[in-house]
DNA sequence: ATTAAAATGATTGACGTCAATCATTTCTGT
DNA sequence: ACAGAAATGATTGACGTCAATCATTTTAAT
């Protein structure tokens, strides 16, 4: 017995010392340790070994502590490959979108399609489930249809409302992971938000637009498409908060409310570049929800004035068109792709009860004509 | 024999028509099938399936064709956790960053550190090695010293030098993939590149100094640190390009040579600051380069004209604060936490030989005051 | 000292794939 | 028809973990 703890000791000593500069100079060709090493290292049985790091109980506390201990010497992280061939798990996943034709889902769609046979070979499923857009009711019906116990993790585009709660606390209930993405959840639906912030994209926009008029005056006019979704008044509220106190020489002009409409947003871009007897001219637009065709619509069919900015959200064919034709300044854009990205590694994260790997926030990405990325996907040369 | 092909035609039947809708209003609680079930369906033994998707030869056209069949129908893909526990795989990596105090290649560490221990679980070991900084003796000393064999996979923060050419083809040869990371290796040299177009990132630069003028005159100072380096030249040219194509009412100075020092940086901004009898009010500054502790204390220091913007690269505490402070209007950023995972991804999928998932270009990222990133880090709320 | 409870050890069969061996069958060409 | 080659089948032991069973030892309570 006292050779064997000897044993364990000097494995101890040599391993930690070895652990010491774990990314410099040390070529990284060390055996990685299995369970069976750490129970030997510790000095008890696999099966105690075990115990321990599944928590199946029964185990003292002294062999609980030689078992950590060994872990941490070694080095030991549990090889997930092994642990999910072995237990069969499956991640089955959800995501609730918005049905419609807009183009912004359309996108995150096409690149959800595009990821689910590379998933698949990690025994991920996805199913994109279409829901009622922006409708408590539909919203509720779809979650209630949810059969219990089908998924393991739901992203949903969320709503603000009270409503929501009891279904998704079902879902909870039953096993499902919950988060939220592009639009929030009430905060305890769900444990993560997956989005950008909108407060800030509306902030970044009024900065652009303050920078765009070099210290001259100006008038701004705001599209909302409605000022219930809570991602419209964020971004509202920010426009709001920059412009008026960083800008104060831009007069600002009551927001229009265009319910995302292509017709309404292209009828009010008319009336802003209209110019009336007794209206000032209008020089910047930012249209904080959808309906970019009309937007662009209305700048092709009339002249803009020669100092005019406009900004508008979400990088879609026919936004980013008008980028290229100069019809639209800036595009503030969430970046579909890594949203989805990040809602599937936080649903795995979340399911197997790991730590997160670090990652940054997701931030309102700033597009002009000149850092648009092609929009062919990356292939590899070799 | 008769009745067994039978059987495989109906499943195919049943499969494919099962496959029609993948991601719409199909539960994902299908089994996911197994090589086993792929030879079944194909009427073939274990052994031959085996034989085809593992490409060990000696088995007949139409064997292979059988089991090519029976796979799609069945939409067979392989268990990489499986896969990789049997074979054993790790992946050992390597990423060859430039030594010395650099912020961003600091800040570029620190996030591979922190994504280490994850990717432990995945048998993925990375080793950090310092390369002397733009150094072609240097980086291809270092190249040399990776013994044989040793690596499956290396990013390397490249130079564009004939001279790498042949150690890496030895690299390449003894198996391992190479990647290069945030600035290009020659085309021949590598498997892909992961960073950013620094042509679009001085494209934005001067897009976002053109349109803060307001149409208004102007003088425009650019400081770089080295046209030798690929991405300084490449940022200064696409800078010019959009400034003189579309802002003639610029004036764009002769560049200044900082080779990234913070103090030659100071002096050039000191000297752009203070108003001099024959020489223009310069009105924007793009520093191309890095040494922007230089610049902030330069703006510290003197006091900016009324109209004056400032372009900087790469978001670090330094530049972070100067956003906040307004002495720097924006920063163009790489985003190295996602270009660590690029390469990361691609180097697995390169080893493993696997097609990639789908992904976008990495974009120069634009920050104003507005929509940085909370400096911590995502943590789960639940 | 006895007994029940708690802790530990030892072992086993999955999980899906890989990589190998060996026996058997089916094709070639003559 | 026959030898030799080519193709196929059948089977096996890893890989590291999980989840279980059963036997044995240690500990605590009386």
């Amino acid at each position: 017995m006292t050779s064997i703890i000897l044993i364990g000791i000097l494995l101890s000593m040599n391993e930690s010392s070895r652990k010491a500069a774990p990314s410099v100079s040390m070529p990284a060709n060390q055996k990685v340790p299995t369970l069976s090493d750490v129970a030997r290292c510790a000095g008890v049985s696999y099966a105690t070994a075990d115990r321990v790091i599944n928590e199946r109980g029964n185990v003292a506390e002294k062999s609980v502590r030689k078992v950590h201990q060994a872990m941490m010497n070694l080095g030991y992280v549990r090889n997930v490959a092994a642990a999910n061939l072995s237990r069969q798990r499956t991640y089955r996943l959800a995501f609730l979108l918005p049905q419609g034709q807009n183009a912004f889902f359309n996108h995150m769609r096409q690149h959800i399609d595009g990821v689910i046979e590379h998933l698949l070979a990690e025994q991920v499923t996805v199913d994109v489930i279409e829901v009622a857009a922006f409708d408590v009711a539909g919203l509720i019906q779809c979650l209630n249809s949810i059969a219990e116990k089908t998924y393991d993790g739901i992203a949903v585009v969320g709503l603000q409302s009270d409503l929501v709660e009891e279904p998704l606390t079902r879902l909870k209930n039953s096993g499902a992971s919950v988060v939220s993405l592009v639009s929030d959840l009430p905060k305890q639906c769900r444990s993560a938000y997956v989005g950008i912030n909108n407060v800030a994209a509306g902030r970044t926009a009024a900065r652009l637009i303050g920078v765009s008029h070099g210290g001259l005056p100006g008038v701004v006019q705001v599209l909302v498409g409605s000022l219930q979704a809570q991602d419209h008044s964020d971004r509202l509220k920010g426009f709001q908060e920059v412009l008026t106190r960083d800008y104060p020489q831009l007069t600002l002009l009551e927001p229009v409310t265009t319910r995302d409409d292509d017709e309404a947003v292209q009828a009010a871009m008319q009336r802003a570049l209209t110019e009336l007897q007794d209206e000032p001219e209008v020089s910047a637009v930012y249209n904080v929800g959808a309906g970019n065709s009309g937007l662009v619509e209305a700048l092709t069919q009339y002249e803009k004035p020669q100092r005019f900015f406009c900004v508008a959200h979400e990088l879609v064919p026919h936004s980013r068109e008008a980028l290229l034709n100069q019809h639209i300044d800036v595009v503030i854009d969430q970046c579909p792709d890594i949203e989805v990205n990040r809602a599937l590694t936080l649903l795995k994260a979340l399911i197997d009860a790991r730590d997160l790997p670090p990652m940054l926030e997701i931030v309102p990405t700033v597009y002009v004509q000149d850092n648009l990325p092609s929009s062919a996907q990356l292939t590899l040369s070799n």
